[in-house]
DNA sequence: CTATATTAGTTTGATATAGAACAAAAAGGA
DNA sequence: TCCTTTTTGTTCTATATCAAACTAATATAG
């Protein structure tokens, strides 16, 4: 006899989270250019975005990724000339990322790319209020960001 | 300069969607038991919720997740004792998945020891409306299902 | 100042997963 | 009936990721 602690909302919530990432991720990926994976794109959208430059152990927090993940992904993006990453000349430990003109282009021809997917869902989900529902999923993200560190 | 089309909303949604599955599944696999991951569990909890048996097709389009990795799963669990898998005894290509009453306990021990963590969102999210979120949630993943199959 | 602790980034090893190729069985059409 | 297509599950290969160990540089405490 279940009682009410099984299977809570919460399961189902994060149950549908994870199916959503993953069905994304498969979507996206499906039709990038250069072999971008999501993590490369997200990198990317992220430095075309800022204009200052931006250390791998920030974004690695940002995205909440290993540091040895951030790596991996700012060399593939490195190897593809769309990244220059130089020492930060204040610090011999850190590092700075910035985004070449390549990767600029390439990370346009990605949104274009996403266009028809984007639009697709754009349009099915006009009568969901696709902010409110992000502004609660990013407090809940703080609140298990903040756990996690605490 | 950025038009409409970039940078939408939808990324932003997309992006916390990611983000919260990498959180989440850290959290949970932090205590989980009988080393399950979370896709383990997952199945257990599934299993746990029905008295007939499932097929590892029907279950991996269910997870969304491809036939392999549920073939991977289910092996992992059965080494463990928590799953049984037989024949389909009317169709020779199909499998049945059942789980054993050791399954029931991890299963419930699982929960057990997601509690606390459970408790702690509760408790945070009391004034969230998680029900509707989880809806929406669904509707778009629906939505995604819907796309990838057509 | 010196010793300890913290932080940034890399490397290594393990693993979950996708995708494609495969084999076996069933379904459907001629 | 026979042939083609679809479906089920497994196997194999590649890869993205994490966790932990490691190095180097900086910050902090005494």
């Amino acid at each position: 006899m279940p009682n009410k602690s099984d299977d809570p909302a919460l399961f189902r919530l994060f149950n549908e989270i994870g199916i959503i990432s993953q069905l994304a991720t498969t979507m996206f990926e499906r039709v990038m250019p250069h072999d971008l994976t999501l993590a490369q794109f997200s990198v990317l959208n992220h430095l075309s975005k800022r204009d200052d430059q931006q250390a791998p152990a920030k974004m690695a927090n940002a995205f909440q990724v290993s540091k040895g993940t951030m790596t991996s992904t700012l060399g593939k993006l490195e190897a593809k000339g769309f990244v220059v990453i130089t020492p930060n000349p204040k610090d011999g430990r850190g590092k700075f990322v910035g985004i070449t003109a390549t990767g600029l282009a390439a990370r346009s021809e990605a949104v274009a790319a996403l266009g028809p997917d984007l639009a697709w869902l754009s349009d099915k989900t006009v009568s969901h209020d696709v902010s409110g529902l992000t502004q609660q999923l990013a407090t809940i993200r703080e609140l298990l960001d903040a756990r996690r560190d605490g």
